[in-house]
DNA sequence: TATTGTTATACTCTATAACTATA
DNA sequence: TATAGTTATAGAGTATAACAATA
């Protein structure tokens, strides 16, 4: 009965496949993957970080960090920097087009808050952050007692 | 300047990354992978259809839909009929266990849509809902205005 | 003995190109 | 000649398991 619940979920559905495809198309264009461009991101905050380090803060297998970094080697993006004081571990160290990368990330996050959100009533918009902070702890309550059911295994 | 649009930007895109997790671990389940969850869904609103007007409609390639029927058949969710007059083609139909693949999915929309948003006030909700339509808006000008610029060419 | 990152293997999603069977 | 779906090939993202070098 509570249509407007639904209608709101699957608003916000649409506007995150088509703001995800935005996002996506954009990384692109500057030679990145979102997996890839994720990586950059959080080397730009964590700083030089070993690939565990890398694998844990991104929740993925060690395995699976050495494919992206791989790439972004490749791609100029990053590079591998010897250990200091351990040397089997590798410090992934953003290059200069790295942190062009993560800028214009950072340049894009902002173009698009201005454009989906910068007309917005100081009302609307105190009401949509409300919504949102809402069903953030909701779902976070979700997901907390599935994994309590499921025995906590992961 | 305007940090609110960004906060709930930000907001937005956590919100559809622990929603977007949230789902996937769902269909995962019911033995299904997102990609062929969305097609089984199109299945659904369309009735029995041509692998190609599949493809069409979910803007893929012809042969990715070969891939992901495949998958559906091999977990029983939808099988390949012959095409009553053409014997290039197949009508791939849902299974019993594809429309309960089906059901499972509306529920669990209902489910999230009333755990995220039903505890909302009727003013919080309008405003939400007047956000992410003006979002949408906003947005579908961009792309179109990205693709001008681009030349249309797809 | 434990840890870091790799090779080996496998599965999913995606694409293009060439090919088969049919229209 | 055009269309429906496949095989062939390729790249990205993900995982586990076994193994090397180093701690």
């Amino acid at each position: 009965m509570d249509a407007g619940a639904e209608t709101l979920f699957d608003r916000l559905l649409e506007l995150t496949i088509v703001l995800g495809r935005d996002m996506d198309s954009e990384l692109e264009r500057s030679g990145l993957t979102p997996s890839r461009a994720h990586l950059l991101w959080v080397l730009n905050e964590s700083g030089p970080s070993m690939q565990q380090t890398l694998a844990m803060t991104m929740e993925m297998s060690p395995r699976n960090v050495t494919g992206l970094v791989d790439g972004l080697v490749d791609g100029g993006f990053v590079t591998r920097q010897p250990h200091p004081s351990d040397r089997r571990a590798f410090l992934v160290t953003l290059s200069a087009r790295g942190a062009e990368g993560v800028a214009s990330m950072q340049a894009e996050r902002r173009r698009l808050a201005m454009a989906l959100f910068g007309q917005l009533s100081k009302g609307d918009m105190a009401a949509t952050l409300r919504a949102m902070d809402e069903a953030l702890t909701r779902l976070h309550e979700l997901v907390e007692a599935a994994a309590a059911r499921n025995g906590e295994s992961s």
